[in-house]
DNA sequence: TTAATTGCAAAGGCTTTGCTATTCG
DNA sequence: CGAATAGCAAAGCCTTTGCAATTAA
């Protein structure tokens, strides 16, 4: 990893991405950043959050597969995703449903339901790291 | 919504999807079915699953977001998404280090972190419906 | 000075969509 | 027969990347 500079561009997202209290989008975060810096680029927005990410300054929200992945059971459960690998499995963990009572209670959301991802190593994936 | 045919399509695509105990892509999904219908295109594929969640034969992993949100938190936490504007805020639920540890000794998996999101409608979305 | 970073524009990669021909019911 | 669906290809949309110019340290 090569040093790390602090332009003002990369000041600026991060100070945008802390003013906002909800979870912002890179096109939200372009849009605020703007105000500041008007010819500042798409471009620039994404290279500096990953930046960003790899320096562990910020996250980014779900780790989430970067395509879709679909499941035959309709029914609520949990999921493992294997960080090497992607593969998605079922985690046989019930569904939790005082969670959702949890939060509703208090919290102003109308919770509905949740999801659960599991992140780490699948089986197959920790014997070929021994290798 | 209009009246479902069950096409051999359709039909080949539910199977796959059945078949396979960890959950596939649209791709993985497309390479599988062509072992059974060889011209079918990925278009269908893709409209074939999107009728599917319609008519809730299947899911989609996570209903995460179309694309990437960023946190300046970089602490683990839950979050809320709501199901209508899409806002992603954080829900004041301490991390449960213990499930970690429970799927750990329960399956093979090795697990390093896991990420809830809780679905509903936020504040704001909830008064808009009132009116 | 010089390696990192920016802007711009083009390219990538997953997903959707328009159109015509087919097919299920 | 008529509406829903398939195939094909083009378009969309978010994100990444190549390149020459700029800038932080």
């Amino acid at each position: 990893m090569s040093r790390k500079r602090m332009t003002k561009q990369r000041q600026a997202i991060l100070q945008a991405l802390n003013d906002k209290n909800c979870h912002p989008t890179a096109d939200e975060i372009y849009f605020e950043v703007r105000k500041k810096i008007p010819n500042i680029s798409l471009g620039t927005i994404y290279r500096n959050l990953n930046v960003l990410l790899e320096m562990n300054k910020i996250r980014e929200i779900y780790n989430s597969p970067k395509y879709a992945r679909y499941d035959a059971n309709p029914k609520p459960h949990y999921h493992f995703q294997c960080q090497k690998c992607d593969r998605v499995c079922d985690v046989h963990l019930p569904y939790q449903r005082d969670l959702d009572k949890l939060i509703a209670d208090n919290e102003l959301f109308d919770v509905h339901h949740h999801t659960v991802v599991f992140f780490g190593l699948c089986e197959e994936c920790q014997k070929k790291s021994k290798d």
